[in-house]
DNA sequence: TTTATTATCTGGTATACACCATATAATAAA
DNA sequence: TTTATTATATGGTGTATACCAGATAATAAA
């Protein structure tokens, strides 16, 4: 005799929560009902409301803001990585608000990584890049970018608040001619975490982009992490030969 | 005063056992100890070492198979989606071991969200492929496939535990013009968690790839549920105006 | 030796409780 | 009214314990 597939507590006070969210009653942004509140009108311990609440996060249904409660997660935003129309243009054409905050740029000395990875000779200066982008006053991303000062001289005068990529290409006369993209859920370490005002280990998804001219030169690389349920990656490509 | 950085006793013992892992004490595929003996070792509660775990789950560092225990994760593959040189092959150059199994195959007919996607009449029939694919013994996704029939009639009475791509293309001369390729991270259902045996609920990458031919007829449709800590996503494109 | 049964180990789920740290709201002081 | 203080609500972390269910190993039966 097969049991009718027992569903755990958690999973079945998952199922309701998740209805409520679909069935439109709680909306995007909405505030859940405190854990104990829970715990009470289901009649269950925290520590199992808790089980619950951190399922549905990793399905990307709610997020939490650091002890101030849980939320419905907004939809997620189709995001094209091998485009560079910008960042606050592209939300905006999807109906969200968007914005951008640089949190610091300097020239530094390319780490060993940087090198390994791009050819430039360990050592030499680039501009690196910090900034943190907003979808609706949330905070989803950081990404740090390192550009090439070969052909960009004085890029950190600008304000980076805006697209980079049409700052390289009006100021710059820069074109980029392919990228190499690479990108894979993972978590946040505690550094970045804070910048996005969420809990150390929290599901992310990382990307990382290198960027190369028509010559083959370095011209810049950028590395994301994203709010792993802020997002939703698209791409279209054509084969290498056609 | 500002405080030298509390870490959480959990993330404590999060680093020593990802240390183990680093450090290469333990290799790829060891069993872990058992949480009572963590536990005590650590003398922390069980509750406390699942807390550690959990977290070095999500980021991809072990995994687990269903009560028998908690393993070190082997290395993520490479995996490009742009690509169609066959699954085995592909794994296997990176030096790992590659097998596919074919749950079932059938003439289906096109249910409505497909028909949507592709433009195909609702109700068309197509072929429809479950697969599940290993690296080195481990199953790390379920893959489910709907082809268009109309130009590979019988396509479901060759063995499918090879390279799809390379059977249309030898046998039926098709060719892959586009790929609108979507993924995001999500967790699994109840179903798929069973056929790779793991949890409901676990952390998973999310990829769909829609395959149209030169003339913009739908070829192929391909879903694909990974464990999220088995692959790197990697994809070289250049700009669609050279 | 092979097969069936049983015991044990292991993770999975759940209760009940306690205290901490911060965000926010309420209150008191300037 | 504005600012500083205090209280409270809320999530974050941790202890101690219990029982369940499947996987595996040990044992007994064929």
């Amino acid at each position: 005799m097969k049991a009718v597939e027992k569903r755990a507590v958690y999973l079945k006070v998952r199922d309701q929560l998740a209805d409520k969210i679909h069935s439109g009653i709680w909306l995007a942004n909405d505030k859940l009902p405190a854990e104990r509140q829970l715990s009470e009108q289901f009649d269950i311990t925290r520590v199992t409301v808790r089980q619950a609440l951190v399922q549905l996060e990793a399905e990307g249904l709610i997020f939490r803001a650091n002890r101030r409660g849980w939320f419905v997660a907004p939809k997620r935003i189709d995001y094209d990585p091998s485009r560079d129309i910008g960042f606050v243009r592209y939300v905006e054409d999807q109906g969200f608000h968007a914005r951008t905050e640089t949190l610091s740029k300097q020239l530094v000395e390319a780490p060993q990584w940087l090198s390994q990875l791009t050819g430039l000779a360990e050592g030499t200066p680039v501009y690196e890049i910090l900034r943190r982008r907003y979808i609706n006053d949330r905070p989803c991303l950081v990404e740090k970018i390192f550009v090439n000062p070969k052909h960009c001289a004085g890029l950190l005068s600008h304000s980076l608040n805006q697209s980079l990529w049409e700052l390289l290409r009006q100021h710059y006369q820069l074109e980029p001619a392919e990228r190499y993209i690479e990108m894979y859920p993972q978590t946040l370490d505690a550094a970045i975490a804070q910048q996005l005002n969420v809990n150390t280990g929290c599901a992310s998804l990382y990307m990382r982009r290198i960027c190369h001219d028509q010559q083959g030169e370095f011209l810049e690389l950028d590395e994301e992490f994203w709010l792993h349920n802020a997002l939703k990656v698209v791409v279209s490509v054509k084969p290498p030969k056609p």
